[in-house]
RNA sequence: GCCGGUGUAGCUCAAUGGUAGAGCAGCUGAUUUGUAAUCAGCAGGUUGGGGGUUCAAGUCCCUUCGCCGGCUCCA
């Protein structure tokens, strides 16, 4: 009989063959680093018969597909490992995820990180014992028999269609409920590494018992799991928490947990962004506004956010009467638009705000500037007439494209968020406002992927995920249509017939947080900032105190040209403060000695080069003002 | 919020239940330095807060606060 292979060849296998025939007759080469395989769409174990005709892949551990394959198969040995070291451990799940795996467990003791040097080392004992995983199909009453004596095996069982195939694999001791595919044998995961320790909800419930998860991943050999650890510790290395204090950006106090507190080289830093984000608004046709931080509650009633985000609130009381501490800039925004009549020749409207709002998220769920209960958005509502919605969201679209290019997020994917349960508004208000998104973002030519019931309560969305270099994703700008907030606060235009109608409202943020785009921005660049964005642009070195003067004066020099410039005038050597500068991530460096001050000249040392380059002091300004510019669109000066 | 971990000087970390220490940073002084750390000295602490056990607590227990990791990528 004939199977079809990935180049599109035939290959002939006897009768009955598995796909690990298929792979010994291709080659001892890949029969050797064979782990599971492809048939069609399926993945599965090598031990799968194949028949006439098949589209057969084989899978190695080259292959994401393989590496999942890999990595279940650890996921099986450590809850094997586990069972064996603490008795009595009822066991959960166990899937691969994004470079790695984990399981969850119910153990009878509490387990923690210190247990894992225990684990890995009964792991890779039974990694060596090269332990054949067995797969059975069995009937359900046969499963339930099989796993009495776990409680949420059961409960997955009972949870399956009564046609499900069923099917248990057994390595070693340990037996489990599983889809599969597996490698053949625990000889073929490669090199696994457990990595943490944390608690997980059964099925992601709170009202759920908590499960001990643990974490790990797999490679096929140890230089690469060695090379994942580094990159994990090179991330660690660029956590922006960890660079934000060691560059005096910013800070948290223990009394005010989730709100950061930013210092005055982070504010330069804020400001340099924000002066890029009004050239770019102000150019695209953006008008700013400014509304208060505490409005009265009946303002929330009417908007739909006490009914919807009133667990997010904060609240106050001023004379007896109840505010809220404002979580969305909206409202504010749509009173600033209700301040004075409007008509259709104003549309379309651009009103941007770069709002401080504030959300009371869950304690647990803070993490620097990622996660805050204090941040500023760059907003912005658009009102405009329903045949303007669609070229408005394409200018939002092509805003957002070209300021995440200014910082190399050139990779940007497209999610369409629809309705979600907590909502408001018609049906046919949000099907017409879901077609208006799709039908944007198909003119746009973008791809996107449907996230159903992801919407904000009062509109659907589009949302951007930018990659950073490391390959972490986020999402950042979100453009929400939204037909039912003017409605609920009565916003009005008078159009062309003279006649009172309902404009219709785009809610956009581009860079959303200030504060956690810094974040992102820190990690992303390791720290080093872009020079426009760099809180210290030049550091000045003077070589002695004799030069300190001339060092004055090439920072009057530079700051004339609106550059941020430190002079170092500390009694150090110039090793030290060259080694200051380059910790310290400054872009410029311009050391001065008895040279430079006789020929009114600096040498100029460029960040992460041991290069240096002599410049006439004026030539050196304009120079380095030159590499230091905002980006972005000419404001016409 | 929940689970686990953790909390010692500004930062990074030491200290069998028995006198709280180091490096860096800071300050002072010396040095006047040519591209990633000059030398010396000084100062720095209610060991996150509160309570308890003990002759004795940074260390053990309880409680509270902060921080770190995580809380469906569905056998």
């Amino acid at each position: 009989m004939k199977v079809v292979l990935p180049d599109g060849s035939d290959l002939s296998v006897a009768e009955g063959a598995t796909a690990a025939d298929v792979a010994e007759a291709i080659g001892p080469r890949l029969a050797k680093a064979a782990i599971a395989a492809k048939i069609g769409d399926r993945v599965v174990d090598l031990a799968t018969p194949v028949d006439e005709g098949d589209q057969v892949a084989i899978l190695t551990p080259s292959s994401e597909e393989g590496l999942d394959v890999i990595r279940h198969s650890a996921a099986h040995v450590l809850a094997d490992a586990a069972t064996r070291l603490f008795p009595g451990t009822k066991v959960a799940i166990g899937p691969a995820i994004k470079d790695g795996f984990y399981y969850d467990f119910e153990f009878p003791e509490p387990v923690g990180e210190d247990d894992l040097p225990r684990l890995t080392e009964e792991i890779q004992r039974l990694l060596g014992a090269s332990l054949p995983f067995e797969r059975r199909e069995v009937s359900k009453e046969e499963a339930l028999a099989l796993f009495k004596d776990e409680p949420y095996k059961l409960e997955l069982i009972r949870d399956l269609p009564t046609d499900a195939v069923i099917s248990v694999y057994r390595q070693g001791e340990f037996l489990d409920l599983c889809r599969g595919p597996h490698v053949p044998d625990t000889g073929r995961i490669g090199e696994v590494g457990l990595l943490s320790v944390a608690g997980a909800y059964w099925r992601g419930d709170s009202d759920n018992t908590m499960l001990t998860r643990i974490y790990g991943t797999a490679f096929p050999t140890k230089k690469e799991l060695e090379d994942y650890l580094r990159r994990m510790e090179m991330a660690r290395q660029r956590d922006h928490r960890r660079l934000g204090r060691e560059l005096g950006l910013f800070s948290f106090q223990d009394e005010g947990p989730g709100f950061p507190f930013f210092h005055p080289k982070g504010m330069r830093v804020v400001n340099a962004l924000l002066e890029y984000w009004r050239k770019e608004h102000l150019a695209a046709g953006y008008e700013e506004i400014r509304t208060p931080m505490i409005l009265e509650r009946t303002l929330w009633e009417h908007s739909g956010h006490w009914e919807n985000y009133k667990d997010n609130m904060y609240f106050t009381v001023i004379d007896g009467v109840d505010f809220a501490v404002k979580p969305m800039n909206c409202p504010g925004g749509m009173l600033v638009y209700k301040s004075e009549q409007h008509s259709y020749r104003d549309f379309p409207l651009r009103m941007a705000e770069l709002g401080q709002v504030h959300r009371h998220e869950m304690s647990g769920v803070l993490h620097g500037l990622f996660r805050v209960r204090c941040f500023t958005q760059d907003d912005a509502h658009i009102f405009c007439l329903p045949g303007q919605v669609e070229d408005e969201i394409l200018g939002v679209i092509d805003l957002i494209r070209r300021m995440y290019r200014t910082f190399g997020f050139d990779k940007v994917h497209v999610e369409l968020s629809t309705r979600p349960e907590k909502s408001i508004g018609s049906a046919e208000m949000w099907e017409t406002a879901e077609r208006a998104l799709a039908a944007a973002l198909e003119r746009a030519g973008l791809e996107y992927v449907l996230n159903p019931g992801d919407g904000a309560f009062y509109g659907p969305k589009i949302d951007f995920h930018i990659e950073d270099v490391m390959g972490r994703t986020w999402q950042c700008a979100t453009c929400q249509l939204d037909f039912i907030m003017p409605e609920r606060l009565d916003l009005e235009y008078v159009g062309e017939d003279n006649q009172r109608h309902r404009p219709v409202m785009l809610h956009r943020v581009v860079l959303g947080s200030i504060e956690r785009f810094l974040g992102i921005l820190i990690e992303h660049y390791g720290g080093a900032l872009p020079a426009w964005l760099a809180a210290v642009q030049v550091v000045v070195v003077p070589v002695a105190d004799r030069h300190a003067e001339y060092a004055q004066a090439v920072k009057s020099a530079l700051e004339s040209a609106g550059l941020r410039v430190d002079v170092d005038l500390r009694a150090e050597s110039v090793s030290k403060k060259i080694r200051d500068g380059e910790v310290g991530k400054v872009p410029f460096m311009l050391v001065v000695g008895d040279r430079e001050v006789e020929q009114r000249s600096v040498t100029l040392r460029t960040r992460g080069s041991k290069e240096t380059r002599s410049y006439a002091l004026a030539e050196a300004v304009a120079f380095i003002g030159g590499e230091c510019e905002v980006p972005g669109v000419a404001s016409g000066a």
